[in-house]
DNA sequence: CTTGATAATCTCAACGTTGAGATATAAACA
DNA sequence: TGTTTATATCTCAACGTTGAGATTATCAAG
């Protein structure tokens, strides 16, 4: 048995016998990996009427802790998109009434964004289900490989300065 | 030491501490180490006048072997885009001159996107130095962490049914 | 104070992707 | 042969992201 990427390193080591592929399987394998992860989690998502990014803000919003409430740039530095995206889904949550903008800091150039009671309850429900569907997308792996995938997934994330939350 | 992700989940345990953290970590950092391989390598393809998806598509035409062509509904399977896109990607390709639409199949519905000589070239240049990249980026696993990792990834994507290639 | 520099957020034109539909050809079958 | 169904590719409007710049507020220095 085996994958997609065997098939393609197959071709590879057809074509350019010279080359190393273990380091290329790697990275098609995160690609397609997180694409099908990416995928099953869209379609838990839509159950809920949210998006990926959606489920994400909320989410990033409630591990924030009481009261709930991060400013743009917070959000901003917690994704990996730029600024428009950032204002643009902000708009959209707003506008389905999941957050509010609350303008009360001292700094004025601020605003915070902060989960709306609707929006609490709906990620609070949500979380439960979404660790389930994750977990089981994960199942195939023995409890010790799974600890070892971890370990060396962080290994990889702390040599190429994945170290920054907010 | 720990990666973002850890401080992610300390955030969780604190405020959620029935959820089982174990699935997100591994969810997140895929996502993360995804996101932190595309960036390196788009610095890398963006040393040579190429973005991301257009040194995939190249790599993709070279591995399929002489005659180094594929018809876009083949570019289409072997990619995680839709239609619109591949053909978008494909004139991109063409006005810049390393590919070129072929028609002489028996099949007068299809067309065969090929490398022009120019295109080999490029791409045959590209794959040692692409290779011995991502490699750098990969190195910080021991031999045997990067064989396990691997098989890991190989797994989780056998039970997700990514099987076929073009 | 006032000026200049810094910071937080938002704006918007350019660009790429989506995905349903259009177009053209081929195959199946009466 | 004519008709229907299937297949391959392209088209294009709607939508989201990028990233530089605009806007507004704060801070530091004189």
């Amino acid at each position: 048995m085996g994958d997609a990427m065997d098939a393609i390193l197959d071709q590879w080591a057809r074509e350019r016998p010279d080359l190393d592929t273990w380091a290329m399987g790697v990275n098609g394998r995160l690609a397609r990996l997180r694409h099908r992860l990416q995928q099953a989690n869209r379609t838990f998502y839509a159950e809920h009427g949210l998006e990926n990014h959606e489920f994400d803000m909320l989410a990033t919003l409630r591990r924030s802790g009481a009261p709930y409430r991060l400013t743009p740039g917070a959000l901003l530095k917690a994704s990996m998109v730029t600024s428009g995206a950032i204002t643009n889904r902000i708009d959209k949550l707003e506008t389905k009434g999941l957050v509010e903008r609350v303008r009360e800091a001292a700094d004025r150039r601020s605003v915070f964004i902060q989960l709306t009671p609707e929006g609490l309850e709906l990620i609070d429900g949500l979380m439960g289900p979404h660790v389930a569907n994750v977990s089981r997308l994960l199942s195939a792996l023995t409890p010790e490989q799974r600890e070892q995938f971890d370990a060396s997934l962080r290994i990889l994330l702390e040599t190429l300065d994945d170290t920054s939350i907010t």
